[in-house]
RNA sequence: GGGCGAGUGGCGGAAUGGCAGACGCGCUGGCUUCAGGUGCCAGUGAGGGCAACCUCGUGGGGGUUCAAGUCCCCCCUCGCCCA
């Protein structure tokens, strides 16, 4: 930089030297974020214990608990897409604050995990360095963003502290089972109960093994086995997703639609594996029902429900050479139509089942479908394949020996991994018998229509159709000598019918399937929440007293995991903590009356997701240092509002967070608040009574030739049009430009700090809230940012003289436009903001203060309306014109301003007016004036006279306030 | 293949069935300036007209209604979720 260009804000230093630039933007932003913190401004106020302060401004206002999904802190810190629903909840708050609410707001950090682990690995060093490191600088960013957090709430899962209560909470879950008959505390049936219950039962005779034997006839490890039997935490042999690239095994919602682990994207096979899991399923159907408690977004119930998966249906048992083959099916009244069995290629009755004839053809073909992803299996366009047996099962409602088939079209990981096929009413079975040439008995008689649709002539010769019947018609063909369905025409009939009879003749049940299965908790991983549980010499668990409590993660330098190829199906997991020895080898007494014995430690750690199950929680009371949270504390932030409903769950007033937690997240941490809700510890049945979604920022992301993503920063756009990427090793190559979610997968985030350079704080706020509804995703455009802060120059303007600083507003009443538009913005402001509603309510405070640019002075109420509703979105420059404007403290409890009803209506309207709904004219009449009088006074416009031209309009229609449409 | 959601200026978006395009970006012109930038003022859906005004216009087609971006039916495209 040479002298010849003088400073540009240098001239306007001169010319107006207290002028609002990004630069005295930043100062004030720093001055007050360091005000709030020195005041403790945001410290929220429980009603008894630590954090109790009955002086509180909010104290005894109506409490309001508003949550954000807390973030998993990459190394590579925030991007400005992530402040999107953190400064929606922000600007809520401050809100709701100067509303006179009572409101609990906070964040934490989800710093356990595998990409933590696999940052600390490529880069060598501890991932507890890496991850508070990671940590400091989002707490960092948040703070310069100005949110209003009560930072004495703030955790971070990996604090002993906090995961002190994460594995006491998995003990409560051990040491419970799930009673589906129990009377629930709130009078619904199903509860978890204490598993010392469970033993009683046994112990006195009350309950019985479901073997028959006699409790006190069984030793230590077969008690254990039956107990463990019920528990909702419980170790099991069980088909998992074992992922060789990673080295662990991952949960069934961490495996993507091809057949792939999200994290890495390497290859996942289906393994028998000795897993802890945990029994949401028993949890199934009140995940499903509470759902109509919720106010969360159809989508999103939608897709709980879908995962949850539940068909009502029957189990049916077919006799076979290998012993009963179960079914599970939704149509058992298609039996009399069940023509063949299909198994799938891993059910484990295969080899008993395949002939020594076809013994080659089974091998073969279970070893060619091994390698296909369930998605590839299943998908609707592939042709199905599949291998005879050699062996025959017995329909039980037809008597005949139908053919046992093995094929990939049916999974093992549903309902019971065989089914009994009926080619006339299922699709997939149609064609697999086309496919094969096996019997099609039709069943039902199709109603003409079908037959028009499907371009033939009705008939019951199946071999005609070009595909399988579903749906209500009249049966056939479907009698024996019990009972017949013929001529019944409702499926609903025919499925009550057959069940009872499947009962009755002790061929099976009916039943209800879901595909939601217990989800796998263990991870053989380092950096995770270590199990509290030792096992004993006779392998049986044993869980750590509380005393014992944290457990901590044993530091060592060797945490990272052996992983293997991976294509490496046959390799075997291996934790890092089994390598420690010392730390795995105990001798404890665990006051069980033992006295100290030796014990091995689970080695495995927890999921990810642990510590997000109830992180809430102790947000409310984190200080506490008896319980992870105090009755009273939680009945006040999260018990039931009755008063607003009914039914109403309790739980957190408002949580706002992606929609890609819908299925994770979301179900294991309603699962782990239910069994909490059962056992007494929370009053409040769901963890968040209602959930927004907010919208992903959008970016420009690059892919080069290789389909691979580079980071955006480096790519330039070239004059033609087209965009060239510059390696780190200086070379230059052509990349295709895409928009995407902004993110570190598509290396597409552009950091906040980039944004202060020209503007502010304040401004990226009001950005992010006036692009468009919280819940809409949007691409994210630099340029676009300038507007918001020339619309905080006007504000300042308004309220300070640029030349002086000094406050120029007058303490006159303001005129009677500028107190109508005042009243209308506070209205319209107010409504906008309860209803999250941030881009109109934005655009209302501009209106206003365009409106107060015109006027020769600003009246000093509207200055302070202006300030006082803009200060939730734009806080600092809120705080800062608040001062100027003469008040001591924080604007952060004044309160808002209220809208007189009496101004929001003007004296007189303007009406449009139509003629045969096109807009012709405009009259202006008083505001009282009735229906008649509008008609009349449009009647009269010398222009609508001149267009009806004498013609007798047939029909007038006045819409009080609102217009005029004469019909001719 | 199924479910859900969305299609409005050059762009982001606004609109309890009642004046389509609020507000912002961009663009055009003007003022300030030696100049660039900043700032300020005005204009800005398309087409026609000197003008007042007129015609067309919310993915496409139909319907309900005095009145449809909005409600109903069919179709197309895109996004997400599940297969």
């Amino acid at each position: 930089m040479s002298t010849e260009s003088a400073d540009p804000a240098a001239i306007d230093d001169e010319r107006a030297p207290f002028r609002y630039t990004s630069a005295l933007g930043n100062e004030i932003e720093q001055r007050w974020q360091d005000w709030w913190e020195e005041h403790g401004t945001f410290h929220t106020p429980n009603p008894v214990g630590d954090l109790a302060d009955p002086t509180h401004p909010n104290a005894d206002g109506e409490k309001l608990f508003v949550l954000d999904m807390f973030p998993y802190p990459s190394g590579e810190g925030l991007h400005v897409g992530h402040p999107l629903g953190y400064t929606g909840t922000d600007v809520y708050c401050r809100y709701q604050r100067m509303a006179g609410r009572n409101v609990l707001y906070t964040m934490g950090y989800d710093a356990f995990g595998l990409p933590a682990e696999q940052y600390a690995v490529e880069t060598g060093q501890h991932p507890a360095i890496t991850t508070e490191a990671a940590v400091a600088t989002y707490r960092r960013q948040l703070r310069r963003l100005g949110m209003s957090y009560d930072p004495r709430r703030s955790i971070e899962t990996i604090d002993p502290a906090y995961y002190r209560w994460t594995q006491w909470i998995f003990g409560r879950i051990h040491d419970s089972w799930y009673d589906p008959e129990a009377t629930r505390h709130d009078g619904g049936s199903g509860s978890a109960r204490p598993i010392a219950e469970l033993i009683a039962e046994f112990e006195s005779g009350e309950r019985e093994t479901f073997d028959g034997r006699s409790w006190s006839s069984l030793n230590k490890a077969e008690r254990a086995d039956i107990v463990d039997g019920y528990r909702l935490a419980y170790v099991a042999d069980a088909p998992v997703n074992w992922c060789p690239g990673l080295g662990t095994v991952v949960a069934n919602e961490e495996v993507t639609a091809d057949g792939r682990s999200d994290r890495g994207n390497f290859p996942v096979f289906k393994r028998n594996m000795r897993q802890w899991m945990m029994r949401i399923t028993a949890y199934a159907d009140r995940l499903l029902e509470d759902l109509d408690r919720l106010d969360w977004t159809d989508s999103l119930k939608t897709m709980q429900r879908n995962w949850i998966g539940r068909s009502p249906g029957a189990r049916i048992d077919f006799e076979s050479p290998a012993g009963d083959i179960t079914v599970f099916t939704t149509r058992p009244d298609t039996l009399f139509g069940a023509t063949f069995l299909v198994l799938a290629p891993e059910h484990p009755l295969v080899p008993d089942l395949t002939t020594s004839q076809m013994a080659a053809q089974v091998v073969q073909y279970r070893r060619d479908v091994a390698g296909f992803a369930e998605a590839e299996r299943t998908a609707g366009d592939r042709q199905k394949t599949g291998v005879f047996t050699g062996s025959y099962a017995t329909n039980p409602a037809t008597g005949k020996d139908i053919p046992i088939w093995v094929a990939d079209y049916v999974l093992m990981g549903y309902g019971t991994g065989a089914i009994m096929a009926v080619p006339c009413g299922d699709e997939r079975d149609f064609e697999f018998a086309t496919v094969y040439g096996l019997d099609i008995p039709a069943i039902q008689e199709p109603p003409d229509e079908w037959f028009e649709r499907q371009g033939i002539d009705p008939t019951l010769d199946t071999r005609r159709w070009r595909t399988a019947f579903v749906g209500d018609a009249p049966y056939v063909n479907s009698a024996n000598h019990d009972i017949s369905l013929d001529g019944l025409t409702s499926v609903d009939d025919g499925i009550r019918i057959v069940n009872e009879w499947l009962e009755n003749n002790g061929f099976g049940e009916a039943t209800v399937n879901y595909k939601l299965r217990d989800w796998l908790f263990s991870r053989q991983r380092y950096w995770g929440e270590p199990f509290p549980i030792v096992w004993d010499r006779d392998g049986i668990a044993h869980l750590l007293p509380d005393e014992m409590l944290p457990l901590t993660l044993p530091d060592t330098d060797s945490f990272a995991p052996r992983t293997f190829d991976p294509d490496d199906e046959e390799s075997n997991p291996e934790s890092p903590l089994d390598r420690l020895t010392d730390w795995v080898n105990v001798t404890l007494d665990l006051g069980d009356g033992r006295g100290p014995q030796p014990y091995r430690r689970e080695t495995n750690v927890m999921p990810q997701w642990a510590g997000s199950c109830w992180y809430e929680l102790r947000y409310l009371d984190p200080t506490n240092t008896e319980r992870f949270v105090d009755p009273e504390v939680e009945r006040y932030w999260m018990g039931p509002l009755t008063d607003v409903r009914p039914d109403h769950p309790g739980g957190v007033d408002l949580y706002v967070g992606g929609v890609e937690h819908a299925v994770l997240h979301l179900l294991y941490s309603r699962f782990w608040h239910k069994v909490l809700y059962d056992l007494g510890h929370v009053s409040s049945a769901e963890p968040y009574s209602r959930l927004f979604n907010q919208g992903d920022v959008q970016a420009p992301a690059f892919k080069d030739e290789r389909e691979i993503w580079v980071p955006a920063r480096d790519v330039v756009e070239e004059a033609d049009g087209s965009y060239t990427y510059t390696a780190p090793d200086g070379s230059v190559k052509p990349v295709t430009k895409q928009w995407g979610r902004m993110g570190k997968s598509k290396k597409n985030g552009i950091a906040p700090e980039t944004f202060y350079e020209e503007y502010d704080a304040d401004t990226l706020r009001l950005h992010l809230m006036a692009s468009g509804p919280l819940d809409a995703a949007r691409p994210w455009e630099t340029r676009d940012v300038v507007g918001m802060f020339r619309f905080l120059q006007r504000v300042w303007r308004n309220v300070l003289d640029e030349t002086t600083g000094e406050c120029r507003v007058v303490d006159v009443e303001p005129d009677a436009e500028t107190q109508r538009v005042m009243h209308r913005t506070i209205d319209g402001v107010r409504a906008d903001m309860e209803a999250l509603r941030f881009n109109t309510a934005i655009a209302k405070l501009i209106e206003f203060n365009n409106h107060i640019t015109k006027l020769d002075a600003t009246p000093r109420e509207a200055a302070e309306a202006l300030v006082l509703l803009l200060s939730p979105i734009a806080p600092h420059v809120g705080e800062e014109l608040w001062r100027k404007l003469g008040h001591d403290g924080t604007i952060a409890y004044a309160r808002l301003p209220e809208a007189d009803p009496a101004l929001l209506v003007d004296d007189t309207v303007e009406y449009p007016v139509q003629v045969n709904g096109k807009v012709r004219t405009r009259i202006t009449v008083a505001a009282d004036a009735d229906r008649d009088a509008v008609e009349a006074a449009a009647l009269a416009d010398q222009r609508l006279v001149q267009l009806l031209d004498g013609v007798t309009p047939t029909k007038v229609i006045v819409v009080p306030g609102k217009m005029i449409n004469v019909v001719v």
